[in-house]
DNA sequence: CGGATTTGACCAGCGC
DNA sequence: GCGCTGGTCAAATCCG
């Protein structure tokens, strides 16, 4: 858990937070308190940031991982391993040998699901490559994290299989070895909406559905999720862009909308929510004595 | 020109 | 041992 520390506290409420603002707040809310009603009851519930995030963190060490691993499981059932949550393939003979990149082994690993259109986080990051995943219609992109050369967390970025509205990313055990950048300069040189110019490649021919081909695609294997993951308007063709919209500078833009107002966004949509729940006789939110 | 992205190649892990 | 697969590198390319 500690080894993941600085992860968490990224990943911790104002990640969770960020997922329920907004346009997913209806839709995803009430998955939400579906599958974690214990997060809503009146124990687990402070009015600090640190209660709250107590709350939530389990979301993210367990439940959410779970969903990751379910959602991704039946995409890669063939090497369903791959998405293994806290990943710790050690096997007593393993060693690491002195390679130019580490391999899977000994790899902890934390997967995250993220909803469509929600921010990632406010690290920057640098896209290094891309590869499809046998028994996946979508590719995985590697990003590294660009705020600082010398650090080397990175993380995968993927679309599920089973729920396209869902991306999974999972991050390796390496944490950052500098500070949380500011939002200027998580921004900067990292937000680059090119429209890349058609590039003749071999990939070409395997265009799959979910790729556009009019578009200007270098990548047609990339799907439309790279363009649509931070956004959330609709999509123009023309304006469709390959590569992933960089979760530093849309992402950071969203979160610059909701980070001062999350908070508020939140409980203002809970308190909706719970009166209509309330008016309706079913359950009323626990936050409502404590806020 | 600098920095990000694309993409083919390379390499190690892993299963058979 | 071999082949498949995933993860990474790095040259080429793109774009502001």
């Amino acid at each position: 858990m500690g080894e993941f520390a600085s992860i968490e506290e990224d990943w911790g409420l104002e990640a969770m937070v960020r997922g329920f603002t907004d346009d997913h707040m209806s839709s995803c809310f009430d998955d939400f308190v579906l599958d974690f009603p214990r997060f809503f009851e009146p124990q687990n519930v402070d009015n600090n940031e640190d209660a709250l995030d107590h709350v939530y963190n389990p979301v993210l060490d367990h439940s959410f991982s779970s969903q990751a691993s379910v959602a991704t499981s039946s995409c890669s059932s063939s090497s369903g391993k791959v998405l293994e949550l806290e990943e710790t393939k050690m096997k007593k003979n393993s060693t690491i040998h002195a390679v130019k990149y580490k391999k899977r082994k000994n790899q902890h690993k934390r997967v995250v699901l993220q909803p469509q259109g929600q921010s990632a986080d406010s690290w920057a990051w640098r896209k290094y490559g891309q590869k499809p995943i046998k028994g996946s219609p979508y590719p995985r992109s590697y990003y590294k994290c660009s705020s600082s050369k010398g650090c080397s967390a990175r993380k995968q970025v993927e679309q599920s299989c089973t729920d396209p509205g869902m991306f999974i990313i999972t991050y390796n055990s390496a944490e950052h070895n500098h500070s949380k950048p500011t939002r200027t300069s998580s921004l900067a040189g990292t937000n680059r909406p090119k429209l890349t110019a058609h590039k003749p490649s071999s990939s070409d021919q395997d265009s799959s559905a979910t790729t556009p081909k009019h578009t200007s695609a270098a990548s047609p294997t990339t799907p439309l999720w790279s363009s649509i993951m931070f956004q959330q308007q609709p999509i123009k063709s023309e304006e469709y862009r390959d590569s992933v919209i960089e979760e530093t500078s849309a992402s950071t833009a969203i979160s610059n909308q909701n980070e001062c107002t999350v908070s508020d966004d939140f409980f203002v949509g809970l308190e909706d929510l719970d009166r209509l729940i309330s008016e309706s006789g079913f359950y009323s939110f626990p936050y409502q004595t404590y806020s």
